[in-house]
Order: C-alpha cells, then structure tokens, then sequence
DNA sequence: CCCGCTCTATGAAATGTTTCATCCGGAGGG
DNA sequence: CCCTCCGGATGAAACATTTCATAGAGCGGG
C-alpha cells in the first residue's frame, strides 16, 4: 500500500496490461473480455480513482457543470438548484454554483470565473444576459436572452390564461392582475398577457396593475382602497404575478378587512411549498420545477447542439392551495 | 487570433520571456519588475485566463471546495449555501454544491464523488458522519461528528438559555421545551438543555416534550390539550427548537383559540427570514449564519490545519419577531 | 583585472489522463 | 507453407501547468 493515490499506470502494473487498455476499460470503449475483467479487479484491488483533472486536461471533458443562479433563498430557485443537482449527479455531473445575489457585478466575475474553469456549460438564470458569445454551452432558465441561446422556460402565458380562467369558472366576474418584478421585459411578463387575453375572450372586466421593483409597494394598498369605494371590494378574483406577491396580498386584504377566499379569491403564480413537501402558500399556477431542471440539464448535455430548439416551454398546472373556494 | 484559447506559451512567446517566468507572475511569485509588467501586457493582449484543470493536475491544488448540504429548501440551509459560496469567491475558491437530500445513500456517492474530483476540500452539514478518514481537509457545521473533526456550530446550548431567559424577563411564570429532529443525538439537543438548565436556574418551572423526526406530530396537540384542562393554557411561555416548530405550533395554538403572544409567548431558534431580509417567522434565538459560514471557510482553508480548534462556537443573539411582548 | 558569489530568468521534467499510429498474433486464402 | 489482412492491445505523444536544477548576468572584492 503506496501512501499516494493509485494511477492508471498502477492498475496496469498491477493486471498485467497496458495504460491504454486500462484507459479504454474506464471509458467503455471496447476492450476483450479477458482484460476488462482483471483491469476492474485490478482497479477494485488498488482503490483506483480517475483524476478528474488529468482527464479534463487531455480530453476537454471536466463533467462539471456551472449553475448561476441570483440567488438561492426564495423557494422556487431552492428546489431549482436541488433538482439541477440530482439531475447533473444522475449524468454523472457535478454542479459548480455561483450565487450572485441579484449584483452584476457578480455575475460578470462568474462569467470570468466560469471560463478559466472550463466547465462543460453553464445553466444560467440571470438577470442580465452573460458575455459568453457562443464561447461555452449555454442553457438559459426562465429568461429568453437571445435567438441563438436555448431557454427553458414553464409555459408562462398559457399559466397566466389558466388562472383567469380558473378564476372565472369559479364564479369571479370582476378580476384583476397584479404584478412585481424586474422592470426589463422577461418571461414572467407573459403571465400577464395570457390572464389579459383569456379576459378578454371570456368578456370579464378586468384591471391590471404593473409594478416594478423599485416601485412603491404602498400602491398595491390604494388600488385595493380605490376599488372598495362601495364599501366592499368590487373585484372577486385576483391573479398575481408570483406567489409570494399573492401571499403579501393576502395580508394586505385582512388589514383592509377583505376575506380571502370568501369575498375575493387569489390565485398566485410558482407552485413554491413551505419547505419540503408542505402546504401551498396560495390557490397557484405551479411551475415544473423538476421537469426545468432536467430539461435544463439534457438540453446541455445533448450530443447534438446544434438543432436544439431556441425556446422549451414546458405545461404547468393549477392547484388549489386555499384562497380559492373549490 | 488563434482559435483556440491561448496558454502559457503563447503568453511566454508574446512577452518574449521564459515559461516558468509567466507562472510565476500568476502565482505571485517574486519576478523583475520589468518582467512582470511584460507579462501582464501580453495576457491582457491575448485575453489569458489560467486553466484551473492543468494547475489542478500538476500542483494539486484545484481551488474548488465540496459543500455538501442535506437541501436548499430550508432558509437556513439557503443562507447557508449562498454565504459559504461568497466566501468561498472571496478567497478565489470555487463551490461544488451537493444536494443529499437527507438521503444517507445520496452522501455515500458523494464521498465518492468528492474523493475522485480532488477538491481542496470538503464542508459538511450531514447527518451521519462521512467516512473521509482524514483522507480530505473537513470541516462540519453543527454536527459534531468526532474529535478530530474540526466542527463550527452556533453556540446552541447559551442560546436555550437566553430564549428561558428571555422568557422569564417578559414576565413568563412556567415555560415549556418543543422539540423535533432527527432520534440521533445532535448539537441542537444542547438548546434544550441549556434552556432546562436556566429555567432550574431562575426556580422556573417547565414541561419538555422532545419529539423525534418519525413521531406523530399530534402529540403536541395532545401536550397543549393537557395543559388547557382548566380552560385556559397554564403555560406562558414556550421554546421550540427550530423556527419552523415555532411557525406550526403558532398555527396550532390559533386552532386551539389561544392567542400569541398575549396568552402565551413564543420563541424558535434560527432566525430564517421568509425571503431576502423580510420578517421573521417568530421571535427568535438567531444564528449567525454569515459567520459560520466564513468561520468554516476560514477553517478549512486556514494554512496550518495542524492546531485548528475542534470546536468553534459562535454566539447567538435575540430577535423580537411578533411573539413575544416586548 | 579576474574570480567567485548571488540573484533571477530559464526550460526541461513531471503531473495523470486520452488518443492515435504502430505492432503483434492469429486466421484465412492461394 | 507463406503471404495478407484484420482486430485489438500497446505505449509514446500531447494536454497546460508547476517546480527545480541550471545557467548566465551583474557586482563586489582581492
């Protein structure tokens, strides 16, 4: 027992054979049947390891893979990153993960980062898109950053039609959009455009209010003020842009005395739980967190780029979380 | 232009200086000064980013570090991953996140994983202890799992106290322990026990109810339902082990129609945020998760790991957060 | 003026893998 | 029996870096 690691040059002393046969055993290449077996005993006997990183230096391969993503405290990025890892593990990957915190600068580091490491790609959801021009594989998440990098995102328009519908089906006649979020047009803008149209096709009045983030939350309070005019609030549906703005929408409407889902019902958008498996935070469009992930991760890793589709939009799905009566 | 990414050699050939000299500028070795700008220039000039795989290969050091976490759901598991990969950027290391998902059999494969990726080290919050035998620099986080085991955890057992204690000074006349977790004995076990000991301290008399992971959730309602006999609850104060305990058990009073924090008061351990650095779930003993995750950076890429410190204990500190009286 | 010492740039060796041109042995056909 | 061909094992070269023994320059002292 050497104190240092084993070598392939080792496992081939040791079986009797040669370093390339030793080498084409651990890649699957072919190899007689005979040799196979005592490289692998050889291998087992020794504690053989590949070096990760004489394979990535000879071969271009590092079977690391880097994940940016602006942070990982709100649920949906949480089970996002979760799913990537077990996704990556599952096809023999590791995930590199840069936070960045929301910060531009950060990102822009991670890109420099990203490089000098030579991963095999990176799967990215940032909020400004990477200088990465084609250098690197690349698989945006839920941000359409341009013609020629693929994205994945969940089906955000056809989310934003169901839930008016959903809300109308169950008996609302008077809705509303609100939303928060980066004031650049992304992805989550569709939400919107999809309640509008499904509004407008089912002829239901409805309002929308767009907020960006910078904006002053208390204008979410004086649209709700406005509206009860009457006493009452004269809407009985409302869809928000994300969950959590649904969930501090709710605590806004009991300050103002209006019971959810009794005299208006709430559906958000994300599907994010508690914490593991728990409850809801609100009626939701849920999003395919895990199918993202593993979309993210095979649209990466496929053999052939170069006909990757630019756009995967996956299905979501509309759960009952209990601010709606069903 | 070649196409190709420019190495040291080219570098060398472009500054008109010898190999080893454009090494040792990049790894701050003493150089002429006139060498060392000759070099910067034509690096700049040449767009040369070291590769991390040829350096790994050849000096050992990979500059990458394992993290490992049971998940990201947890908000403060989150904070956790997003501060461990700050600090890891800010001494140039680069995060290698895996998820176990609290799957013992998920941990074992990373071993494996970390042991042939040649990282310069690993930092774990696991659940049984890894079987690295000192193969690998390692550091834990709020598990002690051996001797020899550098571990860096909040100081659990001064934060039972100050939550009992806390508690008294609010005016609480008898106080109760609520605990969930895992059966095998950890280091949050030391919250209860400081808190028991500061109630005998303070002649306080307390009730403990320790519940493990697999009991049914229900005999805490049972607990309360004991001590309501005479009407009204004959508890007025209650510390959980975990905010999340704390979160639940709220809602369970609120069936129960008692009423936080006017009838009894409530304080969990961690200090999670729902989000970003909005409100807190309860109030709370709060971990400082931004030290302990530099403090076991710190730790593991330390210089001489030979007298690093088996335990390392950081101080906690209270969070008023909606139940309690203040 | 020359010798020797010190300081520092130099480039070859080494790191553990993959790949490819080469070579060997065996089989089949003339 | 010999020549050819083919499948497959072989090991040297290449990958981009660090490190170390060496050489060469500059300088001071005898």
């Amino acid at each position: 027992m050497k104190g240092t690691t084993p070598t392939m040059k080792d496992v081939a002393q040791e079986a009797g054979v040669a370093l390339g046969t030793v080498s084409k055993v651990f890649n699957g290449l072919p190899v007689g049947e005979r040799y196979r077996v005592k490289v692998e005993e050889a291998a087992k006997r020794l504690g053989y390891q590949v070096n990760q990183y004489a394979r990535g230096l000879r071969s271009g391969k590092t079977y690391n893979v880097a994940v940016i993503l602006p942070g990982v405290d709100h649920p949906f990025f949480a089970a996002l990153a979760q799913h990537l890892c077990a996704a990556l593990m599952r096809r023999e990957h590791r995930m590199l993960l840069y936070v960045t915190a929301s910060n531009p600068d950060a990102e822009r580091e991670c890109v420099g980062m990203v490089r000098q490491n030579k991963v095999d790609g990176v799967i990215g959801l940032t909020y400004n898109p990477l200088e990465l021009d084609g250098e690197l594989p690349f698989v945006s998440i839920d941000r359409c950053l341009g013609p020629d990098i693929p994205c994945v995102a969940a089906d955000n328009y056809g989310g934003g039609r169901m839930a008016a519908e959903k809300l109308i089906e169950l008996g609302c006649t008077r809705l509303a959009f609100l939303r928060t979020g980066s004031a650049s047009p992304s992805e989550t803008d569709k939400r919107g455009d999809g309640f509008e149209m499904a509004c407008r096709a089912h002829n239901i009045p409805y309002d929308a209010l767009r907020l960006n983030d910078g904006e002053d939350f208390r204008r979410f309070r004086a649209f709700f003020q406005e509206h009860m005019a009457a006493g009452r609030l004269d809407i009985d549906g409302i869809f928000c842009s994300t969950d959590l703005l649904a969930w501090r929408v709710r605590g806004m409407l009991a300050k103002l005395g209006v019971r959810v889902p009794e005299d208006v019902q709430l559906i958000g958008f994300d599907g994010i739980r508690r914490f593991g498996a728990e409850e809801l935070y609100c009626s939701t469009i849920v999003q395919p967190t895990q199918k993202l992930a593993e979309t993210a991760v095979d649209l990466l890793l496929a053999k052939d780029r170069s006909n990757a589709p630019a756009l995967v939009c996956l299905p979501v799905s509309y759960a009952p979380g209990g601010t709606t009566r069903e």
